[in-house]
RNA sequence: GUGGCCGUAGCUCAAGUGGUUAGAGCGCCAGGUUGUGGUCCUGGAGGCUGGGGGUUCAAGUCCCCUCGGUCACCCCA
């Protein structure tokens, strides 16, 4: 039996899965301040569902996904990503939900690439959607949430690029500008980016071989060829973030693979992760096309999906505080056959009172009570013996640095919840 | 999914051009210390060198396959 999970997931063990889960009581917590409900959809969908939102040149479609098929013979797949799930959702509720709908959600998405670091086939995503609203205001809480998440997690070393990449009704027109730009030369683009200019002519901007060359610089952009409503929902936008200080970066050249992203997309890039490949903290964009690509009514929708192992990372490249650990703050020793009870008693008092707490199940010397106390990671230890029940006391010790004092029993909890008194 | 680099103890790493029983530090366990963890001293355990096959008298070392990691791509969070 081999005893590695498999390829591209990982085990988070104490500490670091401690960080995972305060990334995630964040998330709850920013999402809830700004009025967002939480929704669960499912960890599979009918494949069908990613296929007909993610298209099929959608990489995500052609070879990342995890597809399998169920004893009734359905085809069933991981969720890649969450957006397509929540709207499904969203359509079929309608009625129920308020309008607009502020929805947030956490968990695990899979894609089957080849891992790498920042990018393994299982990651955890927390993203947002306000469904129903076509407004420029939807697009800037979006915005200024997520800018408020990564800066109260500690970061500070990432930008905000941002642009709008038209609708319908301006980008069939654009595309075709574009297609005729750059057909003088075609014969100066690499395989990969003659491949894009006909299946999906935007993305020749996010090339790696081209992108920097010049005369794909000084292509047109689609900024300068929005249609009238376009540029007014992208100037609603911008002055919207001008308005409560959020910074940004005008990047003509941030498109999105997917036919159903409309107007303002978005993303979040670190310049603490070294790969550039894996450097995108959050992206996100408007939807308008998304709810009829299922066969729904038409339902304008703006989210973010951030990546939360990239912005654990992402911590730790800039040295800021990961989320602390969940140890217990106190583990109980009970010295000898008499003093089983009473610590049992102990931990009850404490856990009642909201105070971890934790002891052995066994009987056990002193000595290595502690250093299973000194190893779970505790606070404090409480160690109840002969003399402390003689006493009516309990010796309160504290790991950091040795300090001990005899309390009441009674006064345990208070001890445990004072910051100040340790001193002498 | 494509290509480069890498894989030795729990971790970080050693083992001239193939050559007896694969080493060290840290960590782990025990004792010193039967009421004090973390520090200190002493001792101990721990490896079919990622796995499989091949070349050779002989493979950690060379070749092939495979698994895993990593980086660059594709693409994306």
């Amino acid at each position: 039996m081999e005893l590695v999970p498999p390829r591209g997931t990982q085990d988070l063990l104490p500490d670091r899965a401690d960080a995972m889960y305060g990334l995630y009581e964040a998330a709850h917590k920013t999402a809830e301040l700004f009025g967002f409900r939480y929704v669960e959809t499912p960890m599979f969908e009918h494949t069908e569902l990613f296929v007909r939102t993610s298209g099929d040149t959608s990489d995500v479609v052609t070879k990342e996904m995890y597809t399998f098929e169920d004893k009734g013979g359905r085809s069933l797949t991981l969720r890649p990503e969450s957006t397509a799930s929540v709207v499904r959702a969203y359509l079929t509720h309608a009625q129920e939900l308020p309008n607009p709908f502020r929805s947030y959600y956490v968990g695990s998405e899979f894609r089957h690439g080849r891992p790498q670091a920042g990018r393994t086939r299982e990651f955890r995503q927390f993203g947002i959607e306000v469904i129903g609203v076509e407004g420029a205001q939807a697009d800037v809480e979006v915005i200024v949430l997520g800018e408020r998440y990564l800066r109260e997690r500690g970061l500070s070393q990432h930008v905000l690029h941002l642009n709008s990449i038209g609708d319908e009704n301006c980008r069939p027109a654009y595309r075709e500008r574009l297609v005729d730009y750059f057909d003088p030369y075609r014969d100066r683009l690499d395989e990969d980016c003659r491949t894009r200019l006909s299946k999906n002519p935007l993305r020749v901007f996010d090339c790696k071989v081209d992108g920097g060359k010049d005369f794909v610089l000084a292509a047109p952009t689609i900024a300068e060829h929005l249609c009238e409503p376009c540029a007014t929902h992208f100037a609603g936008v911008r002055k919207g973030l001008d308005d409560v200080g959020v910074p940004y970066l005008l990047n003509p050249r941030l498109v999105r693979g997917l036919d159903y992203y409309t107007r303002s997309t978005f993303e979040w890039v670190s310049s603490a992760l070294a790969s550039d490949q894996a450097s995108t903290l959050n992206a996100g964009g408007r939807y308008d096309g998304l709810a009829e690509a299922l066969g729904g009514q038409p339902t304008p929708g703006v989210g973010f999906a951030m990546g939360l192992d990239r912005v654990l990372l992402a911590l730790e490249a800039e040295g800021a505080a990961l989320p602390s650990p969940r140890a217990p703050r106190c583990f109980v020793v009970a010295i000898g056959p008499d003093a089983g009870a009473a610590s049992r008693y102990l931990i009850a008092d404490l856990r009642n009172e909201g105070i971890s707490a934790a002891g052995s199940y066994e009987e056990r010397p002193l000595k290595a009570q502690l250093k299973m106390a000194d190893r779970a990671g505790a606070a404090f230890v409480a160690i109840v013996g002969e003399q402390e029940l003689a006493t009516g006391t309990v010796t309160l010790r504290r790991l950091v640095d040795g300090v001990q004092k005899s309390v009441p029993t009674a006064d345990v909890a208070t001890w445990l919840t004072k910051l100040d008194g340790w001193v002498d």
